[in-house]
DNA sequence: CTGAAAGCGCTTACAG
DNA sequence: CTGAAAGCGCTTACAG
């Protein structure tokens, strides 16, 4: 065992330096006078002793953790570093640590938390890595929280960072029916719980409603955020000797993508020629799709930024912006049937917008 | 300020269940014999008052942190997502905390890192996220450390956890010599300071010394494992009016070679028919390149996990492996020159070897 | 401006 | 098997 060679603590640095550990204490986190003779005292003891205070103390000390906690329900979907990388960010500008947990690894016996007030002093949470429940009870423990990509139900007043997914919906289903004359597309739903199915759903009757167009449960199928879901059910539906008609697809988001693209190529279905297909996120693989693919622009770094604000600002007792709303964009790339005429097919990762020119 | 109600503490549950704090403990720890009758008391009452014990006391108490830190340098790129899924699932099983901090961003003044043995019981360092100086700073402070693709200068000894680099690039390089007749093959160089890249050069001299083709300092440029600046290099190369002919290019890495395509294809050059151009890492974008990369797989979750497993082993004072290294395996897809006979040409993201055949 | 002392919420020898 | 008490390394009223 790495035994640890016992610290040098406060108490220490007030010996050498003859002064109390409060003064010392009070150096060190400069939250009183103290006088320019101690203070060079004090700061030569610690160096030359190589002093680093002990979160943990201090922590106990001031019942402050100085660290935020991140739970997101898996690691597979794309915007997960995206999303982290904002976070952090924010975190880490802020002197705060952030400690991370992935929901269904944690799933403890005695329905424990491993992130809550016993170690942090808020947490963020992601979509539907927590049940209603889980929620509600770290609410009751008074835990700040914030939610991310889902809001809190009603009775609770917790504040959310999401994104705007009806209307883009909407608009880039408008655009597969008003630029592409597509009128039977086929809807791959997202997970029942998640918010961002439900929107971008409601997102895509209101277009089809746009266009005096029918919805047809019949043109459904369940796809969750997940390529290989995705790439099943698809399958599945096209080995249905009597399945419907179809000329685009809306996939929910770009993992599920992936999945048709595989689905609809493996039956010889020409992309964009006989299917539209769209999706949703714009992950850095959307545009290296062939085709490259149609899709929603959603700022996750910035989602994680903002979250982070938002959780920070409840731990320093200001009041936070109970819904913050990111804006998304379309991006046009080929797989809804635009072409381009640049050559440089690939070198916009980023989501930027292409130069398109759109043919019907 | 969102106040946290008094918290209940050990000794509410000691008062309420008529037994010392002591007894409280050792029920919560199962570290002592309790007897039946005490045991349920305090199970009871605990479950009333829904007791979570402080991390922060228990931490300070035992001065162990139940926490590692991983520090990465960036969350650029595309394995990190893997590599964070590994470790964080091999640290929730041990019951650890996971804490994350990125290099470039905690830059302090003091030169103090966000995280250390104040704060953590030990740390996964990702590569060049730290100096040597430093990590030799946190080693004399005794602070439990494993290194991830990167092995510890020798006067120290700090395990390690990397991949097997050398011989995976060689035969991939090989490979583009005796089967696509490739001879001048251009070298993208990744940072100096960065292993992975020495020794990814190291395989390729060798594959050229293997076949008596002589190392040509004309054809290398200096690419770093990033998507722009390899995309610059790369331009700056090809406008060079008098740049020597070049038949093939070996990218260093999956995001270098990102990089790679964009210049090569903005100056319409075909890939692979005029120029083969390989990578490395099979990271999950790589197949979806067009033509999909042919590249060399790198286990990067297990690394992750093998890599928290020997911080766990070093925190249990076990004797950890000194260095682990993970065997790679070359993936030819099509942008060597190679052709697949089967159509599903995306549905094999994982890095899955695909059924070729091979083509001069 | 500085210090002595109590306290944060646990754990763990030491007794019995 | 259980308890009383000291201690982990800080912070922060309270005095002076």
């Amino acid at each position: 065992m790495t035994k640890r060679t016992a610290n040098i603590t406060i108490r220490d640095i007030a010996r050498e330096a003859d002064v109390s550990v409060a003064t010392v204490s009070r150096y060190l986190n400069q939250n009183a006078y103290v006088s320019p003779s101690l203070s060079e005292r004090i700061q030569k003891v610690m160096d030359r002793l190589d002093y680093v205070p002990q979160a943990t103390a201090r922590q106990l000390a001031t019942s402050k953790n100085n660290t935020i906690g991140l739970l997101v329900p898996n690691m597979q979907n794309n915007f997960f570093a995206a999303l982290l990388a904002g976070i952090e960010q924010e975190v880490s500008k802020h002197n705060f640590n952030l400690l991370v947990a992935i929901g269904d690894t944690n799933q403890n016996q005695r329905n424990q938390f491993s992130l809550g007030s016993h170690n942090t002093d808020g947490l963020l949470i992601f979509a539907d890595s927590l049940t209603d429940e889980q929620i509600a009870q770290l609410y009751d423990r008074q835990l700040p929280m914030v939610l991310i990509h889902k809001t809190s139900t009603s009775d609770l007043n917790i504040p959310t960072v999401t994104i705007e997914n009806k209307s883009a919906t909407r608009k880039l289903i408008n655009h597969l029916i008003e630029v592409h004359n597509r009128t039977q597309i086929l809807l791959v739903r997202g997970s029942e719980q998640q918010e961002d199915s439900y929107w971008r759903e409601v997102g895509f009757k209101d277009a089809l409603a746009d266009h005096d167009i029918a919805f047809d449960e019949n043109l459904t199928i369940r796809g969750s955020f997940d390529r290989d879901i995705a790439y099943n059910a698809m399958k599945a539906f096209l080995e249905n000797p009597t399945h419907p008609e179809f000329d685009a697809v809306f996939c929910g988001d770009d993992d599920a993508a992936i999945g048709i693209y595989d689905a609809l190529k493996e039956k010889n279905v020409q992309i964009p020629e006989e299917v539209s297909v769209v999706g949703f996120d714009d992950t850095q693989i959307a545009p290296f799709l062939t085709p490259p693919l149609t899709t929603v622009m959603a700022p996750t770094e910035e989602v994680g930024r903002s979250a982070a604000k938002q959780l920070l600002c409840l731990l320093n007792g200001r009041n936070p912006v109970p819904v913050t709303l990111h804006a998304t964009e379309i991006v046009l790339r080929q797989s809804c049937g635009c072409s381009i005429h640049e050559n440089n097919s690939q070198n916009q990762g980023g989501g930027f917008y292409k130069k398109v020119n759109v043919l019907p």
